[in-house]
DNA sequence: AACAATTCTTCAAACGACTGTTTGAAAAGC
DNA sequence: GCTTTTCAAACAGTCGTTTGAAGAATTGTT
């Protein structure tokens, strides 16, 4: 597990990523400006240009480094459930995979922030974490959340449940500063969070054994 | 219900304040250029500086605007309940209220967007927000939840649960693109608003009879 | 192994365009 | 005649990007 000794120029792309990760997150892609970047990278403003082409190009860059963090994240499935309580088990499963990558610390702070703020920009990573996460873990509970109720899998109760549930997820993520304040949590910890995957997973329960 | 006839210079301040709430919420408070909200309120640019002394004054201008949308929208709390079934009855009304002003046309779509990236950025509305709307509401339905499953007002699970709540409302508005997509909707209209609202009531009443 | 030729990478400096804000004069309202 | 409001123009500063030279790394030839 060595990590190969990264050729200099390497080291420099990994800095302004990592730092346009950082500032997109916090000010926005029109608010964090190339010194900024190339200031925290601790390298040149012409770097930028250098390596991506343009401001522009980071962003692209930063998208694709987040989409590769969501595959490795959540992109295996699990097996075909085959029973109710079997499709049960796994939309738990699900769930607890999703909020360790949105609310714990599977994934840099920075990357998660970044999405986040380009889903809600609609900018151009906006498509990206559609595809890779949104969709088919979306597809993916749908089919569980239809063989765990016996309903139809594209019907739009289903769909809109499925919604439902993954957004409170991420609502706990977008609105982590409120969650916070009002729970008096200093953060998200390891017992918060697990505090939180309980609350949905009653949800999901009584949504399973009442509908 | 005629509005007095206003001042030309209260309805620059109106017009200017009705330019920032939107580009604000498109493009975020650096990506809006003073010129920009100038020139989408059809006034000069050093209008902005006269009438409320800087960008960043009329960033706050825009807050306090939103404020009273929400003070109207959402003030006025219902009567105490006394039972369960009335807290259970109060408890969706205040949904559908809550539903109402997020994702429909009761308040300015312009106003919720400049709201929510105002939370989402920590900006110096974000205080407002939720002072005057996350807070009560939370600690209302709290207070009715609590009834509603005999549980205490002021426990983690119970604040928790209308977290939860609240969030899969919010995430229907931050995540309104997304939505939109998958299920196919070319609009939130009354018609899909309802089917948000059926899905979320079927989910309150799934707890609360099963927790 | 040693040296020169070549490529890749970094840097300070400068470019024009755009930023928020200020100015003083013109216009409008009273 | 006076105050309030608007406007074009200019201010200093920052923006993203480009430039050409200097530095570092690699290659090819001895």
């Amino acid at each position: 597990m060595s990590k190969p000794p990264l050729p200099h120029s390497e080291k420099t792309r990994a800095a302004l990523i990592a730092a346009g990760l950082h500032l997109f997150s916090q000010l926005g892609y029109a608010g964090a400006s190339t010194r900024a970047i190339a200031g925290r990278a601790e390298t040149n403003v012409a770097s930028i240009a250098y390596h991506f082409g343009s401001k522009e190009g980071l962003r692209t860059a930063c998208a694709e480094e987040v989409a590769r963090l969501i595959g490795e994240a959540v992109g295996q499935a699990g097996p075909q459930p085959v029973g109710p309580s079997q499709a049960r088990a796994a939309i738990k499963s699900t769930l607890t995979r999703v909020a360790g990558f949105l609310l714990g610390d599977v994934a840099p702070p920075d990357a998660i922030g970044f999405m986040l703020r380009e889903l809600s920009e609609g900018g151009p990573a906006a498509d990206l974490v559609y595809a890779r996460m949104i969709e088919p873990t979306h597809q993916r509970l749908c089919v569980l959340w239809a063989v765990a109720t016996g309903l139809a899998e594209e019907s739009e109760q289903v769909r809109l449940a499925v919604f439902a549930l993954m957004g409170q997820l991420f609502y706990f993520r977008i609105a982590e500063r409120i969650v916070r304040r009002r729970m008096r949590w200093q953060a998200y910890g390891p017992g918060e969070i697990s505090k939180i995957i309980d609350t949905l997973t009653r949800g999901i329960e009584s949504a399973l054994a009442g509908g």
